[in-house]
DNA sequence: TATGAATGAGTTTTCATTCAT
DNA sequence: AATGAATGAAAACTCATTCAT
């Protein structure tokens, strides 16, 4: 899916140092989030990895970096998971839904590295990979918005780049919750409120994906 | 945890101490927001406060403690402010868009503290506090929507609890791109628009505050 | 002798201050002369100083900062000495012995240092340091020559300056045996076979200082 | 301490492994003269000869090893250069003449190994090696001289030892000046210089070998 | 109460050396 | 013989906190 720079064939040490890197990866999410990422020193994500300090200096030129690497490899798996969602999803409620859906899934099962994107995110020397990254949030829900407006689904007065901020908003908002265990809600529950909202805010209300009426309180009648 | 309220008459000394505590406060919001809560030593705190290091720990008893002792009193400001903006406004629309306005303006006049909550909030050490805002936030914008649910202007099936999350969230979202500077709209814009959706979501739309068609881009006419 | 920069009554606080670096550099250079500087590290410093590693970084910004400044400091003393030495000393003869015998007896008090000088001394960050060392040592035997020919002592004929770089020379070597224990002779002798090589050059031979012919075995008569 | 002298034919084996000696040795002198030896690695010294660190290791059994084995080669070389050409030359002065001509432009042609040897060479560890660099330049000169005195050229009151020492502090000290860029002479000029006052020593002035009288400023007329 | 010198635990990073392949 | 991944000891430097004055 992403053979990056080395247009063919990685060699087999190529492959054996994409695996290392992958496992150091892997236990640096772990205990970031576990304990933060400035609580967190080099040596404990070796030992975690079951590797010598050093050994960890051969794949990564410094902890920032690490973080760095974890970011970009999750944005990319989002954005090819994204994609491959809506692969033959037709209809603006159908794609704003899935669309919704899989931000949230997709996070939920990423909490240690959700929890370091807000705080190792938000510092200085992060800023740029972070806005990099909600921009790219906001593009794909606006592209979507607008192919709905494209085949005339979504009228002409509504604010598209406003809305999709929302949406953004929303979804963060969500996932935050259920990292911090404010909320019982599953993420598919979330998606169907937030997708909700969204219709109505497009005057389209009537059905939700699942013809489950959205924010109204699950006892609750039409 | 110290006498929380001394109920009656300040001694001379206490309120010494505490004006001193203000000043370090306001020395420490100012270098945490510059350089970050991490990057930022004691001394550099006592230096912007005028005083010796030593000092310092005679009002606070850690680092941290002035992170959470700086956050209190915002929240405190907060709260006070909005109860006194919200004094005497009648009416559901009016209410949610003062709500709404003075969450904007008040974190914007506190952009390094902000900062500071979207990092430090977010470790571990603080953050039963931080959700503490984040509860008193939503219940605020709860307690609105209720009062407009026993007057009658919200329906029965509106889900309140799930709106006033929604709420929250996009007043954040607008706080945290103002911060970050990805975005030129001003406290107010932001507001009208966030206000807008809610009344939509209410069924409510015809007049925001300003009668401006919120989530309509500005030179769209209803 | 030396109020660097405020002019006037230091205060007590920089009397203890300069008291430390003092007792901080005495320790510096005796862990250096020993184990050799690279060998060396902070820590051992600070042992020796009877002081916290984090103490002597009060004081000082680095391990390369000590280094620079105690030869800083034994060259200021360097030149008072020979100063002082030299003061009244009239006739080329005594002021050449004179000159010679002082930078040979003054290293041989601090061998240690010395040693510094000839191997941190040699890194590429403190060449500038120690050319300015050298450079200064060949300017003061070159004033003494050219008071020489002033006086009409010295021929026209002579060079001076590679002259003065040969005296350097042969106390530097002089020293380094020392040091290195290659030799048994003391400073004195050392001298002495200098300051006669010197006169022999300058076809002033009959008498150096100690009426002792230089060069020549010592049991050898004139 | 390996098999010092192989006595007869050296195995097809040994013969390249002597070369791949001689190659990293090359190849450390290279870098280790660039950036000094302590901010080499071995690394720097695999890549520069185009090997892996590994094989580096099969070759020297430290880097400190490295060091020794390139003086070591290099003081041979010198030998074996002042051996050939003092090779069939006459009479003391010529004798001297050639004999620090040539300590002048073998170190010029080796400055970066030079510049080790002033750094490193220093260094506890490596005392002995360099002190019996030193004695064997000292014995070289002692032993010139001391041809001289049997031919009767030199007269019986001078002291050989202390001249040979005088000797060997002047053309290092011209050599390092070089090095240090510190003058513009050659090392022709250099050894010019010095023979000249070693003859004037031995009273035995008139004439230098290039019949230039050394010690005088160049525009000086006998 | 105010000070700031002293402390030392703790962190990142480098690199000589080893060893399985 | 050749390789280079893995190791882990070591070192410079920082800074929250204490405490004698």
């Amino acid at each position: 899916m992403s053979q990056a720079t080395p247009s063919r064939r990685p060699t087999r040490r190529e492959l054996l140092t994409g695996l290392r890197r992958q496992e150091i990866l892997a236990a640096a999410i772990h205990v970031f989030g576990k304990k933060g990422f400035a609580a967190t020193c080099v040596g404990d994500v070796a030992r975690e990895a079951k590797l010598a300090k050093g050994t960890v200096y051969l794949y990564f030129d410094s902890k920032e970096e690490i973080y760095a690497a974890a970011v970009r490899a999750a944005v990319d798996r989002l954005h090819a998971l994204a994609a491959a969602r809506l692969e033959g999803v037709e209809g603006l409620r159908q794609r704003l839904s899935v669309a919704i859906t899989v931000r949230m899934e997709f996070w939920y099962q990423q909490l240690n590295l959700y929890r370091l994107l807000l705080t190792v995110g938000r510092e200085a020397q992060h800023k740029r990979q972070t806005h990099e990254l909600m921009r790219a949030g906001h593009a794909f829900y606006r592209s979507i918005l607008q192919a709905g407006r494209d085949t005339g689904e979504i009228a002409a007065g509504v604010d598209l780049d406003t809305l999709a901020w929302a949406i953004l908003d929303m979804v963060r908002g969500c996932n935050e919750r259920r990292m911090d265990r404010l909320t019982r809600r599953t993420p598919q529950q979330d998606a169907e409120a937030v997708t909700g909202f969204v219709l109505q805010q497009l005057d389209l209300p009537g059905s939700a994906v699942a013809a489950q009426p959205a924010l109204q309180s699950p006892g609750a009648h039409a």
